[in-house]
DNA sequence: CAAAATACTGCAAAATCTTGCAGCGCTTGA
DNA sequence: TCAAGCGCTGCAAGATTTTGCAGTATTTTG
């Protein structure tokens, strides 16, 4: 059996029982518990389960937590948080995707002022929620338990009803020739309807993001019209988009 | 038994009874009062709970719930959405509206239970979300903020587009001669609409709604096919609805 | 205050983890 | 073809964690 059948296994059972024993996948595969603990291992620094003590638990599992949750670099994401805000005016209508940078934002817009804000995210509505200026219209449709924004058809149905001002594109890569990629299929489908559903794309992405690639195209760069990062203008990094067009903050 | 399960069944105990007794987990559990004493002291440390002499209480509870009469109806709470499980089988679609109630059953669903579940309620789909086994579908479109629910056109309209097994009906208000009834129009809407898109419609109601009326009529009580109390069958407040063709539990 | 319940401490057994190592099969390149 | 290199796997020794128990301290309750 090699490695890679038998770490789909594990996601697998993970995925069903919610929890594994070591002894029990190792019984069940042949393999020795040393196997299988380093698969586990392995698992864990892919982000594709949580090693504990004796086996291992899914992520996902009663571990839902929208304020409690780590954000990484929030320090940068804070920073494109407070740029994004000089965007939005009283009385617009945006719309914000998933994302941690997005969510941040977010948890900054400043109580006194009026929005409609459209979103497929779980834990954006969450927050917006909280705000008595705010009317908060929440896409409908699959929720995806990754990422915690709705999917498919009903979703993208629901966006291509309508014409907002500013869309907050949250962003996993962003290349100068490539342009916006991203691994999941069915995210990249909301994206593309999130897109066409505004007038103004602006993609809030932090540095690390800058020049990396995924599997599938959301648009090129050109569809983007303002571009933040917590970098300084002059950085060398933002040189490859500076005759692109494209707004830089 | 794994530790992390352990402690995860401890923090869901807590998060519905707002408060456990060490020798109650270890009896359940069939381990000794020790190993949940344990448990406790870093569930305590990590700020998931409150340790106390002789078990542990929620975090939020003290602070809101000084009174204890949140508890009371918690409890009963929990009651009807034990009961309600019952209904509920492996493969179904179901429909959950807003409310505690409802809050409660999706809390209580087993992880091994594969179901699709609609619902227009953000704090249900939180909890479902933390659910591997289940498939969450958010009926999308203005979200209210007091009920925290959407409501709306676009929410009716796709609601209009599903038939769901059963749906869990929230109540507010039911009443013998006069059904149920709302106080807020546009829920009303919202409830017509998941009334229509069911085959069964199963209403959760605490002994206190029954018999109350609201300014606006939902349905009459002919259209509820089983209704879920907390009182025993044979109590004299559901006297009344006995002759009338409806399932009480 | 006294009895009962609960908490803490140290300890020992069992389970599990870590680490290093050796055997095995596969690939690579002379 | 064969030796070297590499990754994967299982094994073993020692470290670490987990768990239950017993004895003692502390808190609760009537």
């Amino acid at each position: 059996m090699l490695k890679e059948e038998r770490q789909q296994f594990i996601i697998n059972e993970v995925g069903i029982h919610n929890r594994i024993l070591l002894t029990d996948i190792a019984d069940q595969l042949n393999v020795s518990v040393d196997t299988i603990r380093r698969d586990i291992k392995e698992l864990h620094a892919a982000k594709q389960l949580k090693k504990v003590h004796g086996g291992a638990v899914s992520l996902g599992f009663n571990n839902y937590n929208p304020t409690g949750k780590k954000i990484y670099s929030l320090e940068k994401k804070s920073q494109i948080a407070e740029k994004a805000l000089g965007l939005i005016k009283d009385g617009q209508v945006i719309l914000l995707s998933g994302g941690t940078t997005n969510l941040e934002l977010a948890r900054r817009l400043p109580p006194k002022l009026k929005l409609t804000c459209f979103t497929p995210s779980l834990p954006i509505a969450v927050q917006l929620l909280g705000k008595n200026n705010i009317e908060v219209i929440f896409i409908g449709g699959r929720l995806s338990k990754d990422s915690q924004i709705t999917v498919g058809g009903s979703a993208i149905n629901m966006l291509s009803e309508i014409k907002v001002d500013i869309c907050f594109l949250g962003t996993n890569s962003i290349h100068p020739m490539e342009g916006l990629t991203e691994f999941d299929w069915e995210i990249v489908q909301m994206k593309k309807a999130m897109i066409h559903s505004s007038r103004k794309v602006v993609s809030p992405c932090i540095s690390e993001k800058i020049g990396s690639l995924q599997r599938y195209k959301i648009c090129g760069v050109e569809e983007v019209d303002v571009m933040i990062t917590e970098l300084e203008p002059w950085d060398v990094k933002l040189d490859a988009f500076k005759n692109l067009n494209i707004q830089i903050l």
